[in-house]
RNA sequence: GUCCCCAUCGUCUAGUUGGCCCAGGACUCCGGCUUUUCACGCCGGCAACAGGGGUUCAAAUCCCCUUGGGGACGCCA
């Protein structure tokens, strides 16, 4: 078994649900974990991405057996120190006649796909290489055009296969384009090194989300093309936004280090998890990760995509606080969730100067200790802006704030500076409201200083209730006119 | 658009070898009890087998169609 979480951004629940269904079904038949990182993607992958991932997956005590810090017989376990063992097994493909060069760029491919939708067909290869004589190729490579690899799908008949939880799966091949295996920057997609490094590290069980369903046909026939023993498929169903579709940080705390920043333990994450789309033969809610791998059986897992639900992991949460933990455990864990050093330190330069006894300290920075602060409508409205406009301008913030990465104070300030600018608001107007949304009070340390230890997701909370209070407040003005 | 997957209360789900289910539990919500208050706890309530055809003595459970939802269709994973 083993996850294989690619290190693009912060460490996502879903990629712990994942873990947590393979770490079971290891457990359970005496197998290994392995924690692969995929970090094919040259572009999007980041080295602090990987330790986060690593760090929440521990926080959650979903601990493997071999990976890139612990090592194994089957290393080395980042996909980027394995591109020699790809290339090989692409240029195998290509000698036995199962994969050929295709010299089209991004570009033509792109312009192929825009004209494929504008004539509504369905957007795919239309397999413009993939039949060069000897002479072509040669001469393109002569030439010096770059190429990448593409696996050669067969153009008729049916893959099917098993998928454990669903029965057989058929999908016709001529609906499978012909994947890329090796991009022209030398790193393999996800497709060739999944199926080399699956088959090298000897995975015996492929326990994904349920989106790889339809390229698992195309992992089927490499495994075929090279003549190997094709392991067991398990999809788990996607975890949803409350909306159904899947699951992302637009509608969703969905880093766990939002988790572990709200106070939430990290075995409630696990049970709630556990709960997501399987349930104990007996329906009891609350068990630890130990009960949870001596009743897991793929049969009680239920297909539909569950809705993550944070209400409901709360519930969960606080069933540990005053029914699992005892209150030496309990204690332990407010002790270092309210006195975690790190946050601690960060608010020191904050309120060094604002303070003159300790006892200073809780009522200037309870903000950064709630989780939403309460805000009245009256309190945030610029005299010269209507509720109406103001709502409509924190959403838009909201929104440029979600997609702002880099959330540090002078990254936040230059954002949010030339925001204001475009909205045409005077900046007085904007800074206040922005300020008591945030921390709910008029009067704080300097407030982007504020945000970036907010972090945010909190930030988020609290600017998405702002909007509802101004909506509120734009509702009573509509009535007084 | 094409292909694939899925379908029980608002949400998570039990039910799946068809009958014990006019569908059970949990979250949320609403009552009540307990409590100086709040919370917890306890008791009670609202609330679902998507629709239509079959098969059968009998279907939430099997089959088909429709509808709905989701996913995939990237030199991202």
């Amino acid at each position: 078994m083993r996850i294989g979480p690619s290190p693009t951004g912060e460490p996502h629940v879903g990629t712990a649900y994942i873990a947590l269904f393979n770490l079971a079904f290891a457990r359970k038949h005496g197998g290994k974990f392995v924690l692969r990182i995929e970090d094919t993607d040259q572009e999007r992958s980041k080295p602090e991405w990987e330790a986060q991932i690593m760090a929440s997956l521990k926080w959650l005590g979903l601990d493997w057996d071999e990976g890139p810090d612990v090592g194994g017989p089957h290393g080395p376990y980042r996909q980027s120190e394995r591109q020699q063992i790809h290339r090989e097994h692409a240029m195998k493909l290509l000698e036995s006649g199962h994969a050929y060069r295709c010299f089209a760029t991004k570009e033509e491919l792109d312009a192929l796909r825009a004209e494929q939708i504008e004539r509504k067909e369905t957007p795919r290869y239309d397999g413009r290489h993939r039949d060069l004589s000897q002479a072509q190729i040669d001469a393109f490579i002569a030439e010096g055009r770059p190429f990448v690899i593409r696996m050669k799908m067969p153009t008729d008949g049916t893959t099917v296969f098993r998928d454990e939880l669903r029965g057989d799966v058929s999908i016709e091949n001529e609906q499978v384009d012909d994947q890329i295996l090796l991009k022209s920057d030398g790193f393999p997609t996800y497709h060739l090194a999944n199926v080399v490094d699956d088959h090298l590290m000897g995975i015996t069980h492929v326990i994904r989300a349920e989106e790889w369903i339809s390229s698992t046909p195309k992992h089927v026939v490499l495994y075929e093309m090279f003549g190997w023993e094709k392991p067991k498929f398990i999809h788990m169903p996607l975890l949803r936004n409350e909306n159904g579709s899947k699951i992302s940080k637009r509608k969703n705390p969905v880093s766990l280090m939002d988790y572990k920043s709200r106070g939430f333990l990290p075995q409630a994450v696990v049970n709630y998890l556990s709960r997501m789309g399987w349930s104990m033969p007996d329906e009891r809610e609350i068990f630890s990760f130990d009960d949870f791998v001596e009743n897991f059986t793929f049969e009680r897992i239920s297909l539909g995509g569950p809705k993550f639900d944070i209400e409901k992991m709360s519930w969960v949460n606080g069933k540990y606080y005053r029914e699992v933990l005892d209150e030496q455990a309990f204690g332990d864990h407010l002790l270092s969730y309210v006195f975690d050093e790190a946050r601690l330190r960060a608010l020191v330069p904050l309120v060094r100067e604002r303070m003159d006894k300790g006892e200073d300290f809780i009522g200037l920075t309870e903000y950064f200790f709630s989780g939403d602060v309460e805000i009245q409508p009256d309190d945030i409205k610029p005299k010269k802006q209507t509720f109406k406009a103001l709502a409509q301008t924190f959403e838009r913030y909201a929104d440029l704030l979600d997609r702002q990465d880099d959330y540090s104070p002078a990254a936040l300030e230059e954002v949010t500076r030339e925001f204001v600018e475009k909205e045409e608001w005077k900046t007085r107007d904007f800074f206040m409201p922005l300020r008591i949304a945030v921390t709910g009070r008029k009067a704080s340390p300097p407030l982007f200083d504020v945000m970036t230890i907010l972090g945010r997701p909190l930030v988020r909370r609290r600017l998405r209730n702002a909007v509802a209070a101004a909506k509120l407040g734009a509702k009573q003005e509509g009535k007084n006119k």
